[in-house]
DNA sequence: AATATAAGTTAGTTGAGACTATATTTTGAT
DNA sequence: ATCAAAATATAGTCTCAACTAACTTATATT
């Protein structure tokens, strides 16, 4: 009998996102409120208000009107998954001098597309480089080529 | 005086996908019918037809009704692009000896995602890893163990 | 040439996830 | 306690990209 597999995406893409922001704004606040998210994610205090109410019936957040959100057992389940896929990256591509700013949006896509196999690769991959810094200049070296 | 920055996306994801298809099935065969679109994307033929209608719309492809549909220059060089991604990529993770087929999903989002730094780093970083087995096989090993 | 089947199109519907404008509730200052 | 401002919620609209069902055109077989 074979564990489980786990799918790269629980909840739709978006809902990824706002869980990553919710569990962000908790631990750095104390408290996750619609402006903030709203805020963060770069879009109108209405959608986010919305987008709770449907994570609320999938079961991904608390939600209280006028009360502030929480997450779920479930919801900081995939919240701290998706944080951890984020630097994963982020870590990754610092290694050849890619800085977060710079890349940030493109993380924000690729944090959703990692299952198993590939994060485990990319982590091992960071593990490994770091303690291979002539191949990190030599990668260096190529990437200023190429811009 | 800079050149333009292109931006990660050109087109909506799911255009990037339709593209994709359009050239393979091209390239493949000498044509692209909805028929096979439809099926190589796992959806209905009537979306696909909609769907090209909008790309005809946004310059993407020339269409003609039951008559087949070509690439334009735009549409065309989005979709080698998008193509090279997707070959950079299956490159790169087939390195730890992650096959193609397992990780198709994942590659098919990440490919989206990807700016001139993170494509030049995922690059060169294959091709100096290339001369580097042993330190393939460390990864490996590593990733072994989070199965 | 007739006709069956395959391919393609149209029409109408759905759902996600965004938006604006408006209304309500909470909070903070007086 | 009152009232203004900030936060939140509701209502209604929009676009994208999928779906099914029904219709039309192309093609292949006889
Ligand atoms: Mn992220
Ligand atoms: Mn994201
Ligand atoms: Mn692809
Ligand atoms: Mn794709």
């Amino acid at each position: 009998m074979s564990k489980a597999i786990t799918p790269t995406l629980r909840g739709t893409r978006a809902q990824e996102d706002y869980l990553e922001q919710i569990l962000t704004l908790i631990e750095n606040k104390g408290y996750a409120r619609v402006v903030d998210i709203a805020h963060n994610l770069g879009i109108a205090q209405a959608s986010v208000t919305g987008m709770i109410q449907r994570m609320d019936a999938d079961g991904l957040v608390a939600y209280e009107k006028y009360r502030g959100v929480i997450l779920t057992e479930a919801g900081e389940e995939i919240a701290r998954e998706i944080v951890r896929r984020h630097e994963s990256l982020v870590e990754f591509f610092a290694l050849f001098g890619l800085d977060e700013h710079s890349i940030y949006d493109d993380i924000e896509g690729i944090e959703h597309h990692m299952s198993q196999p590939i994060l485990a690769a990319i982590q091992a991959l960071t593990g490994e480089l770091e303690r291979q810094p002539a191949l990190l200049e030599r990668v260096k070296k190529k990437i200023a080529g190429c811009a």
